[in-house]
DNA sequence: TTGAAAGCGATACCAA
DNA sequence: TTGGTATCGCTTTCAA
């Protein structure tokens, strides 16, 4: 084996550092490294000894090799979650932001893994070979037996966030179905009878625009009120286009989606001279900043995510003990904001 | 060693199936397994064996374990990029999202770091743990011995996001200060004089606020034109307060940071009766669907952010070529999109 | 065509 | 207080 020699510029490429290394360079085993750079409590090392392979360390610039570490003991703390495949708002972001933060104070790593590829089960294996302590799935794509794998390999716990639950795996349930019942009741209660639903053209929202359009669906079942599926790009000729027909439509109110989607259209009924809320009323989701600024005010479902504290506590107690009933929790609070486009 | 009975019905807690497992199951060598299982070119298997060990794996519900692979085979393809800490507009989402499946496309695996806890050269020895091929970097947070940690620590290419270059790592410059360039330069040649600059209250976007902030004073100098700070929140009554006190400010432009702190602040000065363009003229950035909505349609600064494949490109040539030169790449187009509003 | 065994890097048990 | 060493799961060389 040869000796590299330690050079005082930093521009050869020197191999990586192990442990080895360290010890090597501070004249003890590897054993003394590991006991004192994890500050093992088990072990007594002495203070000078402590200090040259501190010393050693951070003259090597030694990091620990968190695949072999994990290796040898058998679990990580990673908690993966696939990375969104889509543009995702505020809401959601905000979502994320703080479950990172509180797992991280519970000492998990949380990992978004890209979202490329492998779909459905292959998509379970990928994330299987990380062998994660536990395994956060939003949105549906993860079957019974994607959870299967996922425990199969050693996770600990699998959470959905999603219309339904899953099999084996505990769930945040994000009931959209009542946010468009929510929609659909509102403007029937304001009178309104001939109801268009707004389906985005782009593809991946699939998961939130059917239940919703289902919940406006059963707000009406029953009476005398029909709804109409609409669907609408994310682009001002799109939305154009379909305010050029909207009177032959005949309709009297929209559920446009979400805020954004309801803004699109609502500029474009305006531009056709469809007055919004007299000739057609419009109710959005999300309850955007945006919507409060326009004129009219959108009126709006608002969302209440979970907050990431409690998901990350879930997810603690479910790795904490694996084979407790899986819990089932309804999470997406939905409530009208009633403003005056409706 | 127990061995582990195999039960018809799946809710026993099994232990985790290692490639061991599956020889055993198979009644061949861990060595037959791998090469089975990785198509290995250089060793010819029996169709029969093949198939056994296929069998055995998939009754198993078999997954290999990423951390003993690349612990053995001395590298991963791991693409480690820090996930942003703040809401993401749809532009850095898409961005993400072309990048994630271009390297997929390119076998490699994205993974995103959950930003929490560890800050600066902290925070690069723990990516470093992970051993990643490669690191993306968006935002400032890096510095010069950051990159030294991860090349040490493996990493054959690091890649900064951000409006300054990092020594030893490839950059992606985003000169946001030629944004506010631009944004100045607009205001002033349409004669305005006394320019107002937005910067958000709202923490983490001081990274590129800041130098918008500067490009605009740069834009102006050696004028008679001012510039003068204005502090926002992204808030209805934080947009008011700011707006009654307006006419005192004696400005006559605004550039607002974005296209929606732009709308925020518009909509609240035309509330307060201050009319736009004619009094005071407002500019945003970012180019978002919102403002073609607006009326007065907003004027703003389209940014074009490079394609996913490209970085995805420098990626993958960093990596093959870990000694080259650091590249520097100007890859935020800046210009103006004159509508309405300025 | 298949198997035995070394070794990747870190940890923790058992001795000394 | 410290060191030797088996071990985690996998790949790959060398022999058979």
């Amino acid at each position: 084996m040869v000796q590299i020699p330690k050079t005082p510029a930093s521009s050869a490429p020197r191999s990586v550092p192990t442990s080895a290394d360290v010890a090597r360079l501070a004249g003890v085993s590897r054993a003394t490294v590991s006991y004192v750079l994890n500050n093992s409590s088990a072990v007594r090392i002495s203070e000078p000894t402590r200090r040259r392979v501190h010393e050693a360390a951070r003259e090597l610039g030694y990091v620990p090799h968190a695949a072999a570490r994990s290796l040898r003991a058998g679990h990580s703390r990673t908690v993966l979650m696939p990375a969104p495949g889509f543009p995702v708002g505020p809401l959601y972001s905000r979502f994320i932001g703080e479950l990172q933060w509180a797992l991280g104070r519970l000492d998990y790593t949380v990992v978004q893994y890209g979202t490329a590829g492998p779909q459905g089960d292959d998509a379970a294996r990928a994330w299987a070979e990380l062998r994660p302590v536990a395994v956060l799935v939003p949105g549906s794509g993860l079957g019974p037996q994607g959870v299967e794998i996922l425990k199969r390999s050693g996770a600990r716990a699998v959470v959905t966030l999603g219309p339904e639950p899953v099999d084996g795996a505990h769930a945040l349930l994000m009931d959209h179905e009542a946010v468009g019942h929510r929609a659909g009741r509102h403007l029937y209660d304001r009178g309104r009878r001939r109801i268009g639903v707004v389906l985005p053209a782009e593809p991946g929202l699939e998961v939130f625009s059917a239940p919703r359009l289902e919940g406006v669906r059963r707000a009406v079942r029953g009476t005398d009120a029909t709804v109409t599926e609409l669907h609408l790009a994310y682009e001002e000729h799109s939305a154009a286009r379909l305010a050029a027909r909207w009177r032959s439509l005949g309709l009297d109110a929209v559920f446009a989606y979400n805020d954004e989607y309801a803004m699109l259209l609502m500029r474009a009924l305006q531009d056709e001279g469809v007055a919004v809320p007299a000739e057609t009323a419009v109710i959005g989701a999300d309850d955007l900043m945006l919507g409060r600024l326009l004129r009219p005010r959108l009126s709006t479902v608002h969302l209440e995510l979970p907050s990431g504290r409690e998901l990350a506590a879930l997810v603690d107690r479910a790795v904490h003990d694996p084979g407790a009933r899986p819990e089932r929790h309804e999470v997406l609070g939905a409530t009208v904001v009633h403003r005056e486009s409706s």
